[in-house]
DNA sequence: TAATTTACTTTGCAATACAAAGTAAAATGT
DNA sequence: ACATTTTACTTTGTATTGCAAAGTAAATTA
C-alpha cells in the first residue's frame, strides 16, 4: 500500500518538476541547482538531487535552459548557474495551459455525479 | 519544439491518468472502459485506449479496482465494467492529497518574486 | 594535512503513456 | 446467408523520467 503509494508518486511527478524548474527560473532569474532545490523546499516540494541535476541537464540539451559555470573570485565552491532561454520562455506559456487544463479537468470529474 | 511539448505532455500525464480514473469511479459506480473515455472526453480530457486499457488493466492487479464482465443480456457487446475496491477507497483521498499539495507548491512557485 | 562539506555527476532500475496492429464478438447491409 | 463494419478490448514495442546510491573533485574546517 504505502509501497503503492511511492511508485505512483515517482510516476507523477515526472513532467511537474520541470514544470516546475522553469517557473522558478523565469520568476527568480539565475540559479544553481542547490539554490534551486532551496526554493522548492520554500514551496514545500522536496527534490531529490540525483533526479534535479540530471533533469536540469536534459533541460539544457533541449534548449530551455542555459547554464554557465560561475567561478566564485573571493571563496566558495564553483557554481554551475542556470537561467532560462529563449525557447524556455516561450515553451512556459504552452506548458502552463496544459497544466492548467489538466487541473481544470480533475475539478471537473470530482464535481460530477 | 512542437515535438519537445509532445514528449513532455506524455511524462507530464504519468500517475495523472490513474488519479482521474479513481476519481470517476469513484463518482459515477461502475463503468467499462468506453464509458470512462466518453467521461473523460466529457471533462475534456482526452485518453487513448491504448492507454486506458492496460491501465485498468494494473490498477485492477494493484487491488484498486474491481472488473467483472457484464454479458448484456439481449443485445450488445460485452463489457468489462470496473469499480473502486476498498483499497481503491482508501488510497484515494491519500492521492488526492498529494496531488493538491503539488498544486499549491506550483502556485506558490509561481507567485515568488 | 587529514577530514568534512559543498556542488555536481553517474549508474542502474522500474514504471507508464502512446501509437499501431491485432482479436473476437455483435450488428448491419446486401 | 455471407461479407463488412462496428464495438470493446488486448498486445507489442519504444521512449522517457524520477529516484536511490555511489562517485568525484574542489573548497573549507579542524
Amino acid at each position: 500500500m504505502e509501497e503503492d503509494y511511492k511508485k505512483w508518486l515517482s510516476q507523477f511527478r515526472k513532467g511537474y518538476i520541470e514544470l516546475c524548474t522553469l517557473i522558478t527560473l523565469k520568476e527568480q532569474g539565475a540559479l544553481h541547482g542547490v539554490a534551486l532545490i532551496r526554493s522548492f523546499e520554500g514551496a514545500e516540494l522536496n527534490i531529490n538531487e540525483g533526479t534535479l541535476y540530471p533533469l536540469l541537464n536534459r533541460m539544457e540539451q533541449n534548449g530551455w535552459l542555459e547554464s554557465s559555470w560561475n567561478m566564485p573570485k573571493t571563496k566558495g565552491h564553483p557554481k554551475r548557474e542556470y537561467k532560462i532561454s529563449q525557447k524556455g520562455e516561450e515553451l512556459l506559456p504552452k506548458l502552463m495551459q496544459t497544466y492548467e487544463s489538466h487541473h481544470n479537468s480533475l475539478e471537473s470529474l470530482k464535481g460530477k455525479r
